[in-house]
DNA sequence: AACTTTGAAAACAAAAAAAGTTTTCAAGAT
DNA sequence: ATCTTGAAAACTTTTTTTGTTTTCAAAGTT
């Protein structure tokens, strides 16, 4: 048997909504219907299974941005739509798994951190750079600085605690953050993209 | 140390928020800022605490059910704010729990199945009832079976794949199963009742 | 029709992790 | 000064999980 990618979507699918830990092999196999014999003829370890499913996730991620970074928009408008499947891909990391890759895969945490931090934060900081050579956005603006407190505004998101209680849908969520975020660092000029930009948006893809 | 009221509230958001399995006793006392001896001073084993936590959880419910049906509302208000609390509460259900309470007391597991379709159809079938006798719920409606699809409705909430996906509040997604749910057991005369307690109604409490 | 191959299912050993217990030790109470 | 308390940490025991091996039956092959 080949464990095809349907069949890794389904890993992908069962570690993200019970945990790493719940999710034994025994279990996996039951679940995908096949013996944990043919899971390990495609992968040595549990570790290189949950690399290879978070690898592919944050690869998805990445091959997303770089897209999006080619095609010809403006600064402001990229900016968004980055920012929207930043939060969009967010809500997927439960705490659990959360919980459990800091625990039993510090290894794989640290490197997601790393791409969020240094990776993300540095497209980010491009675009402001961007945005302010277009004069979009304020000269005043730090793009070092500014880039982080967007990293910062998605982290929230992963907080329970933060906005769940609020039960609004992360559209809303997002709207907000993306209109105080945008509000604060755009020109005259950008504000008219972002308004726009924010009309022909549909958060859900 | 005493192990307070809100020490065991704080055991129940990380079991909550983490799952039963993730959230070892080490974790526990460590997060509660207490020696595992503490803990097991209080509760024989980790089997004990888990049935306290969740035994809470489904006494706090038992409590609020019973608070509301004696107030002197009419049938349909007294089901509609018992539906409302009952979805409240099942959102923190998460998939890791479900999963960790199935495999790894199994006991308990069946005690909250028990609770839900014993106790809670059997409040709720006598409230269609008490609502056919009212004039409010239409006498072709067989109670025993009416009940039952509420309790379904319920457990949808349950599912991650019904409903997450269109990223909803938890009070639409309620407000629309209680329209279809009421509006299709109603008398012209209920009608007017549900439209009224749906304008006084807040399901963020 | 005998013979391979395949892979699920189950049994297994080895390793890891968690549960639960005991010891240590320092801070506060008596 | 002594006693008590409980966190922290060390430790043992039990359980769970991982990863491997074996069994066996169904499907395909010669």
């Amino acid at each position: 048997m080949s464990l095809t990618p349907t069949h890794i979507h389904t890993v992908r699918d069962l570690f993200f909504r019970y945990g790493l830990k719940s999710m034994t092999m025994d279990e996996l196999a039951r679940q995908l219907g096949c013996s944990k014999k043919t899971i390990y003829e495609h992968y040595a370890d549990k570790k290189v299974l949950v690399h290879a499913v978070l690898g592919g996730f944050l690869n998805e991620h990445r091959n997303e941005m770089a897209a999006l970074d080619q095609n010809p928009d403006n600064a402001i408008a990229k900016l968004i739509r980055m920012a929207a499947i930043g939060f969009q891909k967010m809500r997927n990391l439960t705490p659990t798994i959360l919980f459990d890759l800091q625990k039993s895969y510090p290894e794989l945490w640290m490197e997601l951190e790393r791409y969020r931090k240094e990776e993300i934060v540095e497209i980010f900081k491009r675009l402001i750079e961007r945005g302010q050579h277009e004069g979009l956005i304020r000269k005043e603006i730090d793009p070092s600085v500014v880039s982080i407190i967007h990293l910062q505004h998605t982290n929230l998101l992963l907080d329970p605690v933060v906005f769940s209680h609020l039960d609004r849908p992360l559209a809303t969520i997002f709207h907000n953050i993306m209109e105080v975020f945008v509000g604060g660092i755009t020109t005259p000029q950008g504000l008219e993209v972002w308004n726009t930009t924010k009309a022909q948006m549909n958060l859900q893809p």
